[in-house]
Formats: C-alpha cells, sequence, structure tokens
DNA sequence: GAATGTACAGTTTTT
DNA sequence: CTGTACATTC
C-alpha cells in the first residue's frame, strides 16, 4: 500500500511556474509581463507604458522571489509615495499566503528614517530626532536668518530671498548633490547677487539642524548616503541584507536616491527598476530622468524589457496619447498597443469662448453623464495648475454636483495637529527647539522673544540637553521667569509634560495626546479658533490613529512621513468622496485612471506654460508634453479636450488665446470638434 | 497683537 | 489686476 501525500507547503523547484501560492504566472500575465516577472535575477531595466499594468507585473515579480524560496526580509521595495508602498505591499499578501511584514517597503524616505533611526549615533544624532517638515523648516531658516549678522533693516535686505526660496534651492542642492552656487546660478538667477549670503545661510541652518537633533526631508536621503558611504561595515550590512532591490517609478529618481540605490545594491546588482521615461514630470524638484535613459551604462549586462500592452484606454485615446508623445526627442521609443476594443468615443476637441463658459460646458457635460447612468467618482478634471479649476469648483457647486479637489492643507500639516505633536516632539527630542518655541507661543502674552529666553533657559539646563528621559519637568521648568499673564497656563503646560514620561520611558502616544488635550491644548483651542468642534473631533481622530502605535518615535515618524493626502486617517471615513467628481493637477492625478476625462485650459501660456515658452528651454517644454500625455492617458473611455478662446480676465493683457501647440501634433480625424452655443 | 501699508508674484509639490 | 506675505506702526 501506498499514499501520495503532497506537501502545500513544499519549496517549488526553481524555474518551475508555480510556487508554493500556486500562482500561474504565465496565465495571469502577458508574455511580456511573464519575462520581466521571471528574470534571472540581475540588473533589469523595465521600460512600464501608462496602464500596461505595471504595478501588476511589479507586484507578481515579488511574489515570484518568494515563490522562489527568497527570504522576504531580503527585498527591498521601494516606492515614491506611501499611497504606492501600502497597494503594492497589499496586492502583495492577496496574491502570496507567505508572511511579508519582513519584507522592506516604502518611500525613499521612510527607508532612510529606518535606517538613520538604527544608527543615528554614527552620524551624531540620537535615535529620537525630530523630522523637519516644510513648515519646521521655515521655521528654523527665519530664526537663523535673524540670528546671522546678513544686512538688515536697510534697502538692502528689502529683496532678500524669502525662506520659501531659500528651501527650495538648498533642496535641490541636496537633491541634485549640486553645488549651491550651480543651483543657484542656473536656476535661481534672481537671487544671484545674494549668493554669498545665501550660501552663509546655508551653513548655518545645516548646523542648527545638527544642534536640535534634527533632519528635514532631504536629510533622511542624504544622511543615509553619507552614513553608508562613510562607515564600510554597515554598507556592507545592508547590502547582504537586501539581495534584491526593486524600484518603481524610477523615472522620478533624484541624484541621491539613484546614488543609495546603487550603494545598496553593490556588485551583487540585483536591482529591477520600472518606471516610464514618458511619465517624468518631477525633474523640478530634482528628479533625473537621465537616470533611467543612461541605466545600461550604469548597469551594462542589465536586460531591457518593455511592457507596451495597454489595459486602460480605448484605441480611439491611446492612438491620440502615442501622436501626443511622439514629437519629444528625448525618449525610449515605444507604442502602447490597446487591448480593448475600437468603436468608442472619439475624444472631443472644445473651444470655447472664454474660461466661465469653458466652465459651463465641463460642468454641464458632467451632469448629463451622471444622468446616463456614470458614478460621478469616474469622471476627472485634470488641469496644469490649481488655479485653473477655480470657474469649474464654482461652476460645479452652482449646479449642486459633488465634487473633491486635490489641494489644500493636509490634514497633519494643520496648525492644531502641529501643535499637538510639538509638545510630544519636545519631550521625545528635548533639543527640537523649533517644537519647543512652537509650544511657547501657545502660552498668552509670550511673542517671540519671551519664548526665545524660555528656550535658553531650557537649554541651558539638564532637561534641554536630553541626555536621558527625566521623571518630571515641573520642578525645573517651574523656576523659569515667565510673563505674570502666562503664569498659569506655564504651570499647566509644565504639569502635562510631567503626564508624557512615565518610569522613565514615554508614554503611549494615544495617552499622551490624551493627557495633551486635556491639559493644555482644549482651553487653547477654545480661546484660540473659531471652529473649536471641528478641531476637537481631529486631535480625537489623531488619538484614534495613535492606538495603533506603541512607540512613540514611530508614531511621531509617521506623521512627519505621511503628511500627505495618503495618510489622512479621516480619508478613509469620508464616503462622500467615493461618490464626486475629482478635480485635480495633473501632477497628482499620476498613477490614477477614470472612464472619462475632461482637460481643461489647454490654450498655450497656460498649458503648455507661459514662463516655459518664454524660456525657451527644450528640455522644460519637453516636460510639459510628458505631463500632457500623462494627462490623457487616464482617460479610459471618454476624452475631452477643452480651452477657452479668450481669456478676459489676463492680467499680461493677452486677450485672445490660441489652442495649445500640444494639440499640433494630433492628426485632425484622431479627434471630433465639437461646436458649443448656448443657445 | 491689530491695523495699515507696500512689494511682488501670478506652475507643478512629495517626503 | 489682485491676493498674499511681510514689514512697519501704533
Amino acid at each position: 500500500m501506498a499514499r501520495e501525500y503532497r506537501m502545500k507547503s513544499a519549496r517549488s523547484k526553481p524555474g518551475s511556474s508555480q510556487g508554493i501560492s500556486g500562482i500561474d504566472y504565465e496565465a495571469e500575465l502577458n508574455a511580456q509581463q511573464y519575462a520581466v516577472v521571471r528574470s534571472k535575477p540581475g540588473p533589469a531595466l523595465v521600460i512600464a507604458g501608462a496602464g500596461s499594468g505595471k504595478t501588476r507585473t511589479l507586484t507578481h515579480r515579488v511574489a515570484w522571489l518568494l515563490d522562489q524560496g527568497e527570504d522576504p526580509g531580503k527585498i527591498l521595495l521601494l516606492t515614491f509615495t506611501n499611497k504606492a508602498a501600502r497597494e503594492m505591499i497589499e496586492r502583495v499578501e492577496q496574491l502570496i499566503p507567505s508572511d511579508v511584514s519582513a519584507l522592506w517597503s516604502g518611500t525613499f524616505h521612510s527607508i532612510g528614517n529606518r535606517i538613520l533611526r538604527r544608527h543615528a549615533e554614527d552620524l551624531g544624532y540620537t535615535r529620537s530626532f525630530s523630522i523637519l517638515d516644510r513648515d519646521d523648516q521655515k521655521a528654523m531658516m527665519k530664526q537663523v536668518i535673524k540670528e546671522l549678522p546678513l544686512d538688515t533693516g536697510g534697502a538692502a535686505s528689502k529683496r532678500f530671498p524669502k525662506v520659501d526660496v531659500l528651501i527650495s534651492i538648498f533642496s535641490l542642492s541636496e537633491n541634485t548633490c549640486e553645488s549651491i552656487d550651480d543651483v543657484v546660478e542656473y536656476q535661481f538667477p534672481q537671487v544671484a547677487r545674494w549668493i554669498e549670503e545665501i550660501k552663509s545661510v546655508h551653513r548655518s541652518y545645516q548646523a542648527r539642524k545638527k544642534q536640535n537633533n534634527s533632519m528635514d526631508f532631504d536629510d533622511l536621503l542624504v544622511q543615509t548616503l553619507k552614513l553608508l558611504q562613510q562607515h564600510d561595515d554597515l554598507r556592507s550590512l545592508y547590502q547582504r541584507k537586501f539581495r534584491h532591490v526593486l524600484v518603481d517609478e524610477y523615472q522620478d529618481t533624484n541624484r541621491v536616491q539613484c546614488d543609495l540605490i546603487d550603494l545598496l545594491v553593490g556588485d551583487r546588482q540585483c536591482l529591477m527598476v520600472v518606471g516610464d521615461d514618458a511619465q517624468s514630470i518631477y525633474s523640478w524638484r530634482g528628479a533625473d530622468m537621465d537616470n533611467i535613459l543612461s541605466f545600461h551604462k550604469k548597469y551594462p549586462d542589465a536586460e531591457v524589457f518593455k511592457i507596451e500592452t495597454n489595459y486602460r484606454s480605448v484605441p480611439e485615446v491611446l492612438e491620440l496619447s502615442n501622436a501626443a508623445i511622439r514629437p519629444n526627442r528625448v525618449q525610449y521609443e515605444k507604442e502602447l498597443r490597446a487591448v480593448r476594443d475600437g468603436g468608442a468615443m472619439v475624444p472631443a476637441l472644445v473651444p470655447l469662448d472664454d474660461p466661465s463658459f469653458q466652465a459651463e460646458f465641463v460642468a454641464e457635460r458632467i451632469e448629463e453623464l451622471i444622468g446616463e447612468g456614470l458614478e460621478p467618482s469616474d469622471i476627472a478634471v485634470l488641469y496644469r495648475a490649481h488655479y485653473q479649476s477655480m470657474e469649474i469648483q464654482m461652476e460645479l457647486t452652482r449646479r449642486k454636483v459633488p465634487f473633491q479637489i486635490t489641494s489644500g492643507l493636509r490634514f497633519f500639516e494643520q496648525a492644531h495637529i502641529k501643535d499637538v505633536s510639538a509638545l510630544i516632539r519636545l519631550v521625545v527630542n528635548p533639543r527640537d527647539e523649533v517644537s519647543f518655541k512652537r509650544v511657547a507661543l501657545m502660552l498668552p502674552g509670550v511673542g517671540d522673544k519671551t519664548a526665545d529666553n524660555l528656550w535658553r533657559a531650557w537649554s541651558a539646563c539638564e532637561l534641554g540637553q536630553g541626555i536621558s528621559v527625566p521623571e518630571s519637568f515641573s520642578p525645573i521648568m517651574l523656576t523659569f521667569r515667565v510673563p505674570a499673564k502666562a503664569k498659569d497656563s506655564w504651570q499647566q503646560l509644565c504639569y502635562t509634560l510631567d503626564e508624557l514620561v512615565v518610569d522613565g520611558g514615554f508614554a503611549r502616544p494615544s495617552d499622551m495626546l490624551f493627557s495633551i488635550l486635556e491639559g493644555v491644548y482644549d482651553d487653547y483651542m477654545r480661546a484660540s479658533f473659531d471652529n473649536y468642534e471641528h478641531r476637537k473631533q481631529d486631535i480625537e481622530q489623531l488619538m484614534e490613529y495613535g492606538e495603533g502605535f506603541d512607540d512613540v518615535l514611530e508614531f511621531l515618524a509617521q506623521l512627519s512621513l505621511m503628511s500627505s493626502v495618503d495618510g489622512d486617517p479621516q480619508k478613509n471615513q469620508r464616503k462622500e468622496d467615493d461618490e464626486s467628481v475629482m478635480l485635480s493637477s495633473i501632477h497628482q492625478a499620476k498613477g490614477l485612471e477614470w472612464k472619462v476625462v475632461f482637460l481643461v485650459w489647454l490654450a498655450d501660456g497656460m498649458f503648455p506654460n507661459g514662463r516655459v515658452l518664454e524660456t525657451g528651454d527644450e528640455q522644460m517644454f519637453e516636460e510639459e508634453r510628458r505631463l500632457f500625455y500623462v494627462a490623457v492617458t487616464r482617460a479610459k473611455d471618454q476624452l475631452y479636450l477643452t480651452y477657452p478662446m479668450t481669456n478676459p480676465k489676463s492680467y499680461t493683457g493677452e486677450y485672445m488665446m490660441r489652442p495649445s501647440r500640444f494639440l499640433d501634433a494630433i492628426p485632425d480625424e484622431m479627434t471630433e470638434e465639437w461646436k458649443v452655443s448656448s443657445w
């Protein structure tokens, strides 16, 4: 007698199509995708056209590796946004039964953060370093400028670049590894006369960050790179750890990110990068398309794959997309093929009299489509710049068409959220000057001056050094001199801080938030904001979110790193979002798709942008065209290209608008012109 | 701190 | 032209 018993968990033989997961890769993927997924280890470049199943391919590749018996802990998956990271890991989990929690996946910044927390001491930081967001950066920069012996008061100081400009300069310099001199000379010539002062601000800013045990977003990349460059042992540790590195949206990586990848990959070269050069639209923040274009120079043995079958759009839309990008000189040649059937609506080209008429047309057509049974969430209106959505917002509001818009303050960046997290940050990292001052300024009668004095007192005493977690704060802090007006709330504050530490450690995040709300912040909110109720709900929301964390460091890092739309804990609960028309900038529409897309303001000077046309910079112009390409490739079924023929409100005095020159590249027969009249 | 005046921009924005 | 951001002033 014999019995055949087959272990479900048995390791698959290498090379076989099926592994433990039982996924039939060959059946689930098309030939091009399958070739990528089962490719041998080694450098690989995947050129993935719009709508070609890029995420699908990448997630299957990860599943494949795991199926081959690879240890999840040896895989690093880098994405551009948190949302993409989350989506990716969820889909891998759905594909494969194995536990993937050991797999490292996330944005470059979050991975940098993760590495830096472990080795912060090697760089002269502590592991509880603070992360500065844009707001914090601004605050610190202002402080730094105030303290520098720059020419103040006179007419000369009037035109000293604003902090926003300085932050942009520094950030671009960090991300592209170019000197401040070069960045200013080529990208910000209007402030070139201040070059020495700018460099001096930069030096002080860098020093101050270190002194305050704080890193900005750029540091999360740059310092990680530095750490691994300088410490051979750590470098080889991580090189050995990550046997497979996969990178999504490679066309949008900048120099630092690219260097970081190369360094992590080391000689083993088990690197798979996926991207679409035609969708590179972030050069203005340091992305270098050359990374993807000359990948083969750095990795001569790289296998190059193209996945060009488009599952998203009807052929009518896809042909137009192909035509739209064709005139660009700098690109990998590819031709997307549609699998969907033809016979759909030919993309509409709609000239309108003026912007408000354009808005009326868009709104009316949207109403019609919804009347025909389309869900509002199947429809999007895309534009080059947010201000171009104004008329449409008004028109949709007037007609009571539900819409949502991808702009405005993000949840974690709102003042009240930042206020409460400043208190936590201060306890965790007592050298965090920005947070200290934010907290101090909440006290009545305390302005810049008093805040500064308090900071001095604080940083002079043991509490402010942050050597160890103190048992309590009040005994020392109550001895500080505060204005009479602030006396009571200062006391409250001190006792509240006491509650944030327990037994020589930090309280749990949600408990901290509770103490802060009860101790000081509720009163403050009542006094300072007219929409108290609303803000209180936000804090409660935050407390709920905090329940998911035991480690306060992790909680804080998450707050900073997810300070974006996708981290909004409210988001998932707002059901209306699923039932509304999307208004979005093209940048934010990347990676998304809708049945119906309206692309508005397609007039020369609006899109392509007038400034880009003025400079005559070919590279920038081609990026505009890629943006156009990204926009049109979002549409699944219907595409409307609209433009106003006049712009009465133009401040440049240009009254007549000409159709966007991008439309010149589209053969007439690919669109149908709609002649819209109001009567 | 509120009120008033002045200069200047007027793309995109994640982490 | 107009809203914003900053500085100055009381």
